[in-house]
DNA sequence: TAAAAAATACCTGAAAGCAGGTAGATACAG
DNA sequence: CTGTATCTACCTGCTTTCAGGTATTTTTTA
């Protein structure tokens, strides 16, 4: 038996959800939580195989509950619910501790997909989910017109900085002149618009340059 | 039918997969390439529907290849091929463009099962790279003794000086001196261990504290 | 192979950051 | 109400960064 806890303050949604499962004989909803103060007391009492976790609560982003409740519940997989596909929500998701991702205007069947995919130990993303991330990528693409080409030292050296490194620290490492390190710099900085290393880095992150 | 590259340096990988897939009547092998300049110059001739690109190529990097490939072939899906599962691999490929990933210490199903799941428009992450995703993220969150209790106005510069704002800019948006935060500053160093801003900064984001 | 691009290295002067202090004013809790 | 923490502000001296160049060598590409 699958017990699921649904995590959403929208009605709608919850007996929306309830209702795709209702006929599932193997799943069971063992609770529905409006915020996500809600939730964690729930989860003190009892501990759930699912957690559908919806990502805009009133009470706390969902992106930082999925943090919280990874802390103290480590075997149960979490599956972030929302409407609108916002920016890098699936990789923030990921990166703490989640486990799959669907949209809010699922069929029936793609929920019981994700529920099973990630019982599996695997991760699930929705089609439109992933083709959102593709999209965003295409479009970060698409308006690159003022995204720099860079070159490979300069991608190097971009993420050598990105990596907390300073100019001398750099030139050591890569077995350079400081004043050669200095040049990649400003060549950075210039194709970046940036007047400071701390903006060009912000800016490569924004695009993607660098993590 | 389903066309298949395989790009991978390692002929016992291209022979493996091939192997694997020879009984499956509904793929077939388009092409195995070496190198990241033969995969370019075989998808200038050919368009197959799945690629499985090793991460770590002689000529390019994996992820810079995915992009590549992503740049002008909208339509293929592309799958990643990795031995150890370095960190951020994951999310990086699929923010470039990438359809799913899988260790190459996988079973055939599991192959099988990847490709099918990805030419059905989702993506798929094999079981232990998201127990690795898991695993960095509890990591990170298990070395959390020495992360330094800051004071709001700490907090707050912290932020501002992620998003790129250098000191004396900080100075006219909170109306304080620069020699202020300059202190608050040399407090957030002192506190994170750290020597310069970048590195600082580099900290804290490890440690969640700003994004 | 010739031209273009990239990588290397240097110079000057101004601005900012960094290390090491000191010190007054609030605010908050025991 | 009396510390302690926090926020504020300053000083000196040194290092690094930034803006503006120039210039040689190597690599890539047309």
């Amino acid at each position: 038996m699958t017990r699921i806890l649904i995590v959403d303050d929208h009605p709608l949604v919850r007996d929306g959800i309830q209702t795709m499962l209702r006929d599932e004989s193997s799943m069971q909803i063992a609770g529905a939580s409006k915020t996500a103060a809600e939730a964690l007391a729930f989860l003190d009492a009892e501990e759930p195989d699912i957690i559908l976790l919806d990502i805009s609560l009133p009470d706390m982003n969902g992106l930082e509950l999925c943090e919280k409740i990874r802390k103290t519940h480590k075997r149960v997989k979490i599956i972030g619910l929302t409407s609108t596909n916002e920016a890098g929500i699936i990789t923030g998701l990921l990166q703490r501790g989640g486990n799959g991702y669907v949209l809010k205007n699922m069929e029936r069947a793609e929920l019981l997909n994700a529920i099973q995919t990630v019982l599996n130990g695997k991760v699930y993303l929705s089609e439109a989910a992933n083709d959102k991330v593709l999209e965003q990528f295409q479009n970060v693409k698409g308006a690159q017109d003022d995204i720099p080409l860079l070159t490979r030292r300069e991608r190097e050296i971009l993420q050598l900085l990105s990596d907390g490194l300073n100019g001398p620290q750099i030139a050591e490492k890569l077995f350079l002149s400081p004043l050669t390190i200095e040049t990649h710099r400003k060549n950075l900085l210039r194709k970046f618009h940036a007047n400071s290393v701390q903006l060009l880095l912000k800016t490569a992150r924004d695009h993607k340059l660098v993590f």
